[in-house]
DNA sequence: CTGCCTTGTGCGATATGTCAACAAATAATG
DNA sequence: CATTATTTGTTGACATATCGCACAAGGCAG
């Protein structure tokens, strides 16, 4: 059981002051990031005072800023990870093999977030890397991790907040992304259809342990051609089902 | 004036807590971490159990794991960067044209921290993504960066700690790598002959803003072919110059 | 059973969050 | 431009959280 006597504020509140700063809100003073963390702004200055004498933020008088110090929480992070070094050689021999880019992710919370990444030629418009996140519910990646979970889980994932439509495509239906979730769940993968980016394909597995416990997804990334998105399973998914089958038997 | 009244302990012996999280200790028990950080452990356990608590680590009653939630951090700071969006379209553009790896990082400490990143064909055996870091002193984005410090600031750096060789070709001491910092600082740019891997040769110039300020270095990574390393110079600086110079105008 | 390790838990002393007041800076107004 | 509002950073006082110590309670090996 936790209780008061087991936590510390503090530290709660530091890491939501980091939180704070985002693409957005760059550079923020104290009274922004007072403001954005619910905390008093006393609090807030010190948080971000001691934040500047850790060396994880800078501070020029009047407003701070992150320092790539910061970095280093999330990189220790990845590399406490054996998934993405263990992957990346397939990642690799995949997209080169293919032409195409390749991925790994994991779930978090309503997220994917990259862990490994073999980028071809460019396809999507924005860059992504490991740590890069994308919304579940319309990922390839997404959809596989999503069916491994309990359905009363995903249902409350996908009605926390209303799901923002990326494309024209974008299936925002709560109902209707738990129907695609079953039928993923069902055949063992999952294709999108440009419901993420106009004109990207994509077809995910989902990478097993020895035990079959869902741990990843692995995705290939295409450009959305005349052929149909069907043809994706019969030309693309025997390499990915060869890769999952490899790891299956390497994973703990 | 920083005094003890303005700072937050508990902050920053979390934050200890978390990069204590290592590859080689993935999984931790409230005692390692306690030994790890220095740590009393009540404190440490109160430290895992606030970052479990809050969902950044997982506990399964006997040891401790980061969760992906961590990587929010170190995306936050990324995100807060306007120079990885920028120069990524420069460096796919340049990768393509050359059929080699490019890359920019920033200073942080000794080491260089990547930032934005476009890997063509594989010719480093670790592979390197926004985030991963390497020592300054022997890569040519190091170099760089280190030529635009003041130099006993630098010879404080390259003090603090003995410089590790990661191949026969390293230049370890520490007066040998001050010249060739000066030689730099002097040419504008930096050759790296296989001093950080075995086959791996790399140029590297520093980017500009629009007041001439370094704020990172871009680099390319080659194969180290039967040519002199010398030929780098004639024939990549030239591509890497002009990168250098579209960004400096409109940086800042 | 008995050391030897670990984790969990009271307790006094100290640190720290909250709230309020205040001063300096900035914005708004006539 | 002077003057008033409004916001912001800083400081002080008090109640409370929390640190670190010492000790109790569980696990495991010999």
């Amino acid at each position: 059981m936790i209780t008061a006597r087991d936590t510390m504020g503090g530290l709660a509140k530091g890491l939501a002051v980091i939180e704070t700063f985002t693409a957005d809100h760059p550079r923020q003073s104290i009274a922004e990031v007072s403001a954005a963390s619910g905390l008093d702004r006393a609090t807030a200055r010190r948080c971000l005072l001691t934040l500047a004498h850790l060396g994880y933020a800078d501070y020029d008088g009047k407003f701070f800023t992150l320092t790539p110090r910061v970095l280093r929480l999330g990189t220790a992070c990845l590399a406490t990870m054996p998934l993405p070094q263990m992957v990346q050689p397939w990642l690799d021999k995949l997209s080169e093999t293919l032409g195409e880019s390749s991925s790994v992710s994991i779930l978090d919370g309503d997220e994917i977030v990259y862990i490994a990444r073999a980028s071809q030629r460019k396809v999507m418009s924005i860059s992504l890397m490991p740590g890069s996140r994308l919304p579940a519910f319309c990922t390839s990646m997404g959809r596989v991790l999503l069916a491994a979970l309990p359905e009363a889980e995903v249902a409350l994932l996908l009605a926390a907040r209303p799901l923002q439509a990326r494309t024209e495509f974008t299936v925002t239906d709560p109902e209707a992304v738990m129907q695609r979730i079953a039928q993923v769940r069902g055949q063992g993968f999952a294709v999108i259809d440009q419901e993420v980016e106009i004109g990207l394909r994509s077809i995910a597995v989902p990478i097993l342990d020895a035990r079959g416990r869902v741990v990843a997804a692995l995705n290939l990334g295409l450009p959305a051609r005349a052929e149909a998105p069907e043809a994706l399973e019969s030309r693309y998914l025997p390499a990915l089902r060869a890769i999952q089958a490899e790891l299956r038997k390497v994973l703990r």
